[in-house]
DNA sequence: ACCTGAACACCGTTCAAGT
DNA sequence: ACCTGAACACCGTTCAAGT
């Protein structure tokens, strides 16, 4: 442990080993805990060394987000866009599955950084590829918004809970909503345990996220064949 | 000016009149400088005057995404569902364009609050009625996502920019990318520009944001409406 | 009993003083 | 020229001392 921290104070600083530490630090304790200090400590490393690597916190967000970008799998050829779509999204997803942070931290930053261009650029070229109008494939890129990324906006969020704090007790996966919001809202109640006893195969978990994931995506990517089969576009009359 | 925050001083302080404040506040300066120190200044109030009317910050937040909340339009009756629920999705984005800080406020708090819940229980109760069964409603609701409350997670937010500090350059409306960029992703660069030229009646604007925002829903809507009346259910083989 | 100033434990970042 | 400790201007929140 301190002959760990040891080695690494030896290692110079530079700007991917500062990257990866922040990510690591972010996964395991939650993102709120990554602070610039915390980092350096981390890193066996006085606060400001970092700012020769990085201009401030924003920009290591940044580097942050770009780091597990990279980590999405490449394109795989296929000969339909729309299963070669699906497969990155799908990667994509699980990724993000083991950062749970990095979807707020996407949203929060503007987020033009190479990485995620990169990423974009050769979705829209599958798209391109596929026969879509640069029209319909900007509209599209809308459409999908951050679900091209993996994640979709969830009203109610588990898994950014906090880090893995083991303090709290493990509770149990949500049984639909305590009685006394039960009462109040019905139809929320009803649809919470309709999900629930639906399918023994999804045992306990209460409402299984990739399967909504999957659900809404196919949703959107059967529409938008559909559309484009149709030659939509946005001069149509409406 | 000095005369108002005398007048305000007088008025004895409640939570209504923090949370009005606090919205009003994260409206004008961005909500980057909601402090709760800022937020006592603004209301002629010591700092730990807030502490009688609300837990904490978080607290606070809660009882913004609240308000924004209760100031959607209520239910219009009609006779299908997909009018009522696009309506009142809609009316919930103009909300939001009047509250640019709220859809990441939203995103970053685990939201169980009670005008959110009522919201929420009344879209459903709107589908139900319309024929769905629970199981479908709920996958619905999940595959809607943050669209629901009247935004998507758009991956470029100019909208989020900050509060209206009129110290920059006004910045023309994003035309295309930068040079630099649009070479290294020509894709990206494509379908900006197509967005641009595309149709003379939206003019400069670069890229309507109503315009993908309807579209979106409207491919979900539709998507939906086919399920519905195809009795999906998620036991039927995949 | 209520209210509130000072204090605590943090931030990100600047800057000048040390090597 | 480089590095870094101390300092600055903030946070949210606690707490004890004042009324």
């Amino acid at each position: 442990m301190a002959e760990q921290a040891e080695v690494l104070r030896r290692t110079p600083l530079n700007r991917g080993r500062i990257l990866h530490a922040a990510v690591a630090l972010a996964d395991e304790a939650g993102i709120e805990s990554l602070s610039m200090r915390n980092l350096a400590q981390e890193l066996g490393v006085v606060p400001m060394a970092l700012y020769k690597h990085v201009a401030n916190k924003d920009e290591l967000l940044d580097g942050m987000i770009d780091v597990v970008v990279s980590e999405i799998d490449p394109l795989v050829p296929h000969a339909d866009w729309k299963h070669m779509v699906r497969e990155r999204i799908l990667s994509a997803r699980q990724v993000l599955r083991r950062h749970p942070w990095a979807p707020l931290a996407i949203e929060s930053r503007n987020m033009a950084t190479p990485a995620v261009l990169a990423y974009l650029d050769s979705m829209v070229g599958t798209l391109r590829a596929g026969g879509f109008s640069a029209d319909l494939a900007h509209h599209v890129m809308h459409a999908m918004g951050s679900r091209i990324l993996g994640f979709s906006q969830e009203l109610f969020d588990d898994s950014r809970r906090a880090g893995r704090s083991g303090t709290t007790a493990p509770e149990p996966p949500s049984e639909g909503l305590p009685p006394a919001a039960a009462a109040r809202f019905p139809h929320l109640a009803e649809i919470a345990t309709a999900a629930l006893h639906d399918d023994a195969s999804v045992v306990g978990q209460g409402c299984d996220d990739q399967f909504e994931f999957e659900f809404a995506l196919d949703l959107l990517l059967d529409g938008i064949e559909r559309l484009q089969q149709q030659g939509w576009t946005s001069r149509r009359p409406r």
